[in-house]
RNA sequence: GCUCUCGUAGCUCAGUUGGAUAGAGCGUUUGGCUACGAACCAAAAGGUCGCAGGUUCGAAUCCUGCCGGGGGCACCA
């Protein structure tokens, strides 16, 4: 409602600037901003600014912008939800909205956050594609974190989302486990489908194992070799041990990542995108359209190659500002014949968008507790597979892929743009993040000996090759114990049954974990410490919870008390209540005012979030809401609760509050929904 | 060598397409529970926004150079 009234504010500035400077300006050229106080304005336009700068450009002779925002003011009619309009500053246009119709509005409205500008088609997000080789790590749990929160924003927003998750189950890290099983351990499918204890943390020691036992004499990555060989020819023994890896390992991933809430919705496996000839299909495409490039001579001789210079070209065509970062062609097929992984990857691109003209057969992997299956791929001929579920056929896609794999994912980008017809491609994006990394003491904490290299170092890289890194499983547990510990030793709790202690503490450690990796921009290389991790006071998630439990437990009083929880006023109450300073009580309706108004900017924050793909913008404007209610649920005057809502006696007020208290409620609510996937605990 | 990215309070980090007095949390100091929930609130101290130039009415933000941390530049994924 608000975006809409932004527009219409802007709409009218564009047109009075035609009007009286005769200059054209986009839509997308006039700024809105939040004035520093309330006292100034709700919205402030710092548009005199860019129309002096235009008039020198074209005239050559400097004015004075507060002039020119006089004169834009003077222009402007009534805009309906607009009280007034000032000039402050050296040049700003302000406007003060009128609260009473604003908040009534606000109020009354549905609980939605969509947007209007949206895709109109499905987006495909990929996120976690974990080698299913081990136990997932802190770092993994960085990208499923992200990946499951934009994948809320967007659904928020009102798009189509489908989750995928990629198995990359013929890779080396799949066949260094099965050579450990093999060769090390010597162990028969038999033996290795009996191991009872957790299968994903046996094949983290197994694999780290495995390192070392490369790193003692080079020559035993001939058993590597080997063994990829037979798994890429689906013979025997080995064949089945790394589909057994794989897909139990898989398994305990997703019950890893359900633990915070996290869920697919399909997981696309390596081995059937080769095995139903993606990459054919996807090369003769690629041929076809002249994308790639046989070389015959140079140090690429005999390779095909994606050209550096068609991807500068096209970035700078699509206007995308970051410049050719990378010099060098990039090899898709190898001189021996065989594909890169970029190559595979186009293949699957292609198909996520619909392009490649070819399909998958899906079985159902598992089936969460809530009910929801997910699909994987198969490759296995059987009359139950199912055809027929429409995955696929997106209009842009995201992936959440770690900032090392920018060059290959530009190429991955460029493969699908030169194929496709539908521009909404274009919004497709590699969302790339940094890594989670261990400072040397943290390291050391956990037991591990550091070189001395690495000791010199400021981070240590978690490395699974070396069995260095923090998994995602002891973290949840660590946090849900502590929070737990913290639970027991309340008197308050003596009447909560064991489970229910349980399930208050899983969501709470939930909140807190998510929100400790949501709080850093992407491009921010997290540094773990589990004293910050396991943080629960201050900015974290387990506040913004706790803010929500709160206002609800509050409500639940007036319940109790018998009091109404209706809302009755005209706009012109609420408009004196917001208006109204009472020395007597403390009341001032402009403190009230602002919090109402920042909780009405969910819906921009979130558009904002969406645009940058930081979902960090979201987390610090939740945080910001609930500390902002929480102090109005604490002001006091001389000794006395200003705003305690069940003892005001007035009833104009008491509803305001009771309508304000909802409202911020209600926005909190979907704030966290969409950060943690937690529904609020009824007490913690 | 080329290139990307980061450098903001003691520590960990936000800071939207350049906008009004650079913000949080932690930590430190001080104060506040016979409670609409203290996992909270209030107050204080703490900044040459890495350094040096430049563009602009206006720069933490854009440009140039330099210094420092971390990536990337594979016929690996």
């Amino acid at each position: 409602m608000l975006l809409t009234l932004q527009r219409t504010i802007k709409t009218q500035l564009q047109v009075a600037v035609k009007k009286i400077f005769e200059l054209e300006l986009e839509l997308a050229d006039i700024t809105a901003e939040y004035p520093p106080k309330t006292e100034l304005g709700d919205l402030a336009f710092p548009i005199a600014f860019e129309i002096a700068k235009r008039l020198k450009a074209s005239t050559g002779t400097k004015q004075n912008p507060r002039q020119l925002a006089d004169k834009l003011r003077n222009e402007l009619s009534t805009i309906n939800g607009v009280s007034r309009v000032e000039t402050a500053g050296a040049g700003y246009i302000n406007f003060f909205l009128e609260r009473g119709k604003v908040f009534d509005r606000l109020f009354k409205s549905e609980k939605s956050l969509k947007l209007d500008d949206i895709s109109g088609g499905k987006l495909i997000v990929e996120h976690t594609s974990i080698n299913p080789n081990k136990a997932a790590h802190i770092g993994h749990l960085r990208n499923a974190v992200l990946g499951d929160t934009i994948v809320r924003m967007l659904q928020a927003s009102g798009e189509t989302v489908e989750i995928h998750n990629y198995i990359d189950n013929t890779g080396v890290q799949v066949a260094d486990v099965v050579v450990g099983f093999k060769y090390l351990e010597k162990k028969s499918l038999a033996e290795i489908e009996a191991i009872k204890e957790r299968f994903d943390y046996y094949c983290w020691d197994l694999y780290a194992q495995v390192g070392k036992f490369y790193e003692e004499n080079p020559e035993n990555k001939k058993f590597r070799a080997q063994t990829l060989h037979e798994i890429e020819h689906n013979e025997g023994e080995t064949a089945l041990v790394a589909e057994h890896v794989s897909n139990r390992i898989l398994k305990t991933h997703l019950d890893t990542m359900w633990r915070l809430g996290i869920a697919y919705d399909v997981l696309p496996r390596e081995s059937d995108v080769l095995h139903l000839n993606f990459w054919q299909t996807a090369f003769e495409k690629l041929k076809e359209k002249g994308a790639i490039y046989f070389e015959t001579e140079g140090k690429n001789k005999g390779c095909w190659v994606m050209r550096a210079e068609d991807r500068a070209e096209n970035e700078n065509t699509a206007q995308d500002e970051t410049e050719s970062q990378y010099e060098a062609d990039k090899i898709l097929v190898r001189s021996n014949g065989t594909v890169t992984y970029t190559g595979k990857d186009i293949a699957y691109h292609l198909w996520k968008l619909g392009q490649l003209g070819l399909d998958f057969e899906y079985r159902p992997f598992s089936t969460y507790p809530n009910g929801k299956i997910v699909w994987i791929t198969t490759a296995k001929e059987s009359a139950e597979n199912r055809k027929d579920l429409g995955f696929g056929n997106g209009v842009a896609y995201f992936n959440v892929i770690d900032v090392g794999q920018s060059y290959p994912q530009a190429y991955v980008k460029l493969g699908v743009k030169l194929l496709s017809t539908d521009n909404r491609i274009d919004r497709s994006a590699h969302l790339a993040y940094e890594k989670v990394v261990l400072t040397p003491s943290s390291a050391k904490e956990l037991g591990y000996e550091l070189s001395e290299e690495d000791s010199k170092r400021t981070q240590v890289s978690m490395s699974g090759r070396k069995g260095l890194g923090v998994k995602a499983d002891d973290l949840i547990d660590k946090s849900k114990e502590k929070v737990l510990a913290k639970i027991n030793s309340n008197p308050d709790y003596s009447d909560v049954s064991l489970e229910e202690r349980e399930d208050i503490s899983q969501r709470i450690a939930v909140s807190g974990l998510r929100y400790f990796l949501l709080k850093y921009t992407r491009s921010s290389v997290i540094a773990f410490d589990f004293e910050e991790a396991l943080a629960f006071q201050g900015e974290t998630g387990v506040y913004l919870l706790y803010a929500v439990v709160r206002v609800n437990s509050m409500f639940r009083n007036l319940t109790e008390k018998g009091k109404s929880l209706k809302v009755n006023l005209t706009e012109s109450q609420i408009n004196d209540l917001f208006s109204l300073k009472d020395e007597l009580t403390g009341w001032d309706g402009n403190y009230l005012w602002a919090i109402v108004y920042l909780a009405s900017r969910l819906q921009d924050t979130l558009r904002l979030s969406i645009n940058s793909l930081e979902p960090t913008h979201l987390a610090k404007y939740a945080y910001d809401l609930a500390r902002s209610f929480s102090h109005f649920y604490a002001v006091k005057k001389e000794g006395k609760y200003i705003y305690k809502v069940i003892d005001e006696t007035d009833s104009l007020r008491y509803q305001l509050l009771v309508a304000l208290s909802d409202y911020v409620r209600r926005q909190l609510e979907q704030a966290l929904w969409i950060l943690t996937g937690v529904e609020p605990v009824e007490k913690m």
